[in-house]
DNA sequence: CGCCTTTCCTAGGACTCCTAGGAATATACA
DNA sequence: TGTATATTCCTAGGAGTCCTAGGAAAGGCG
């Protein structure tokens, strides 16, 4: 009998896709071995345990999302680069459910900078070279950024959008753009910097 | 010898002070049997799976959560509005984070109806107030509101934060001074309505 | 006091995680 | 080519969780 051929690469693949068919929680050492048809028992020889391997799923999906982001920014600037960048990352999450999730697990120090996590927040600073910002505030656009769109696509991954008639589609649209204007009236100093309202 | 008192209520309270002792995850029918003196198969005459167990520690904490924020928006308007819900909203993740995971499990429609959730949006719009924002901008402004809110609190309790001298309560406020602006400044119709920047 | 409902029990099956130790297979090197 | 070594995969089994079935004790009610 050949070998199943079971390499942490292709076992970390088979994870991803099986949290993107069934749920992440539902990505199991047993029903993996299932699909390899090999024992259970002989997945330790790749992985330590269970929660690593959806660490492992994290990493991939934090590399995969990031290169999705780099093409989208690629030859963009300013807003442009915002609605790319931001469309990729809905985009993503939405093809890939399990693998998105997979990414929300913490990762301990060493394999977060070991992963692709840093190459996220570059970008964003990258966007945001279209809007000059100096230190902290780039840091703080950074965090209202990422904020603003992993709140968003959880919220609509997890169903809260679907009990009213506003398209999810245009809110997010609608939300970029607030975000351009935000970044581009970025309060300057110590609170209100602006014009208009508030009689 | 005396009954253990298992009734619901005292059920889920008790998986909701495990959920923020243990995380969520490890919310096991054994272990809250084990609380209660009980052997695990006792409990299915009060829930019907380990499932159902979270989602009550879900409706738990929405309804806490909407106490929070109702008091928190009492007599106030406009950005003090905004800034006490939305310290509300991250304290009470600080101070619980086992229940605030477990408020992102996506409900059944009939559970949802009868949670707190609307309350949720029913307050946010309350805010709103402040801001004279019609219809569908509104329901994008909730939106923007929740996902921001929620987004921020979900990536600094996945520790997103930590590996970066800039603070993150510096960061929260200057978010929150962004997002009073930006309601402020809504864009009005397409595409952008402001001055500025963009040389 | 006897009846009925609810709560809790024992027993057990199915599944998952993981370890230990051994067998089979591929690889490297003489 | 043949043999040593390393890796992959196996069987066996313990511990833990989820959940069902059916029965026994505890409390409430006529």
């Amino acid at each position: 009998m050949a070998r199943a051929g079971v390499t942490v690469e292709r076992l970390a693949e088979a994870a991803a896709e099986l949290a993107d068919e069934v749920g992440l929680e539902k990505v199991t050492v047993s029903e993996l071995a299932r699909r390899f048809g090999v024992k259970d028992a002989s997945l330790y020889s790749h992985i330590r345990n269970a929660h690593q391997l959806r660490v492992r799923v994290a990493v991939l999906a934090l590399a995969e999302l990031a290169d999705r982001g780099a093409a989208a920014l690629a030859g963009r600037a300013g807003k442009d680069a915002l609605v790319a960048f931001a469309n990729a990352y809905r985009g993503y999450a939405k093809e890939h459910p399990g693998r998105y999730t997979a990414m929300q697990v913490e990762l301990d120090p060493e394999t977060a900078k070991a992963s692709a996590a840093r190459r996220h927040s570059d970008m964003m600073r990258a966007i945001l070279r279209g809007y000059s910002l100096a230190e902290p505030d780039q840091t703080d656009a950074v965090r209202l950024l990422g904020s603003t769109f992993h709140g968003f696509v959880s919220l609509e991954q997890a169903g809260g959008f679907h009990h009213h008639p506003r398209g999810a589609d245009e809110s997010w649209g609608r939300v970029l753009d607030t975000l351009d204007v935000a970044l581009r009236n970025w309060p300057t100093h110590e609170g209100d910097a602006d014009a208009s309202s508030t009689p």
